[in-house]
DNA sequence: ACCATATCTAATGTATACATATATGTCAAG
DNA sequence: CTTGACATATATGTATACATTAGATATGGT
């Protein structure tokens, strides 16, 4: 990845400055004040925005920019309540469809995650949580519902960053549940029952957005 | 919709383009000659491409430009797997949260399409399609999975278009199974029995693809 | 004839100048 | 004090010129 251009650089660096908590939902993300500090032109900026935008990381109003999407409980609703069938989705075919080595991959991510040499920062939890989630989309072999994933994943992060207390205090992240739910995620996968693997990632989903629940209950 | 402005058109414009199946597969989309067949520059044609690859349905190639991806068996067992879950959900959330309103206008949709007045086009099967299924997406009450309806909607039709027997013969549309199967999911919605709805409307769009599914063979 | 290497070309990648629309603020009328 | 028309500033939308590079073609040594 040592040739990436310089669209792909504004991209990963947009987005690491979202994950950085330097801007709120609601916050406009200015093209010209972004291509200033990070040194290019308004072009790749530009374009980098339009990827995050059509990934639902971002909304846009025309001809007034790109923004963090507003949070309600009710679009916290929608979105966890699909993310859950479309991660299902996924997981039971992945259960299918994963090669041995699709499998190895998963149990490596679940082994790191229990059993991390040093403690996590956020942004390894954030790695190793992408890993995982894109991991099973892309290994469900179905291309379009691999790219439902990906949006449907980084739109609930922006609740997930926001209220999640691992991303505003700091956790023995190995600690919480969410290690656990993953490990019987890959198992189901491993042995080929895609019932449960769907079952038990759509519990996983729902767990995450109970525990989100209360603090957003002020949002209505 | 009067004040698109020239991002969306190109969007819209190629899109078309491609349902017109005025590119095959492997094909690239240059920037320049879209541009000049548009009458436009490269840049909203650029961001345009930019969106369509964001969105699944082109490939890009680093430095060299967009291309339509294959169209192969697999991929349309991809693309009717996954609109078949998709539009199940939305036809189950449908029975639940749609208005009185909402149903009305299905219900004048297949009674246009039971009993037209006089024969039925190919652009007026394609409009009455569009309007029910993109209907009951919106009736959904969840704009994310809205989009994804819409998103799989448009995908699906590549191939209903160039392989679908309405589209290349001069059929009695009304005589097809097609209306029938609508009317009954909109009974469902009607019935707020929301596990039919997404029953028969999974069976809807599975029949389709049957129906293709001959056709489509020689492709693998 | 074959493969490696140099050259060329056409399309993408990027910067920049300019056009346009939205939001905000000002000011006068009610 | 509120309201509405109008001016203005600011950020997006668009066109265009230029830079870069992947892939095609030509070249030349074996």
């Amino acid at each position: 990845m040592a040739n990436e251009n310089f669209e792909e650089f504004a991209y990963t660096a947009i987005l690491g400055l979202i994950l950085d908590n330097r801007f709120k939902p609601g916050d406009f993300l200015f093209e010209t004040e972004l291509a200033n500090s990070l040194g290019l032109s308004r072009t790749p900026v530009r374009h980098a925005l339009g990827q995050l935008v059509a990934e639902g990381f971002l909304e846009k109003k025309k001809k007034k920019g790109c923004y963090i999407p507003d949070v309600s409980a009710q679009d916290a609703r929608q979105v966890f309540s699909l993310r859950e069938n479309i991660e299902g989705m996924a997981a039971a075919s992945a259960a299918r469809f994963a090669t041995d080595d699709d499998i190895c991959f998963l149990n490596a991510l679940i082994e790191k995650e229990a059993n991390p040499d040093g403690i996590l920062s956020k942004l390894d939890v954030l790695e190793i949580n992408k890993a995982f989630h894109l991991g099973i989309a892309g290994f469900s072999g179905n291309r379009y519902l691999e790219h439902y994933c990906r949006h449907i994943f980084w739109r609930s992060n922006v609740y997930v960053f926001f209220y999640d207390n691992y991303y505003r205090e700091n956790i023995d992240y190995s600690k919480l549940k969410t290690p656990d739910q993953h490990a019987r995620v890959v198992a189901a996968i491993e042995n080929r029952n895609d019932e449960k693997a769907g079952n038990l990632m759509k519990f996983h989903i729902r767990s995450t957005y109970e525990m989100l629940f209360m603090k957003l209950q002020h949002l209505d």
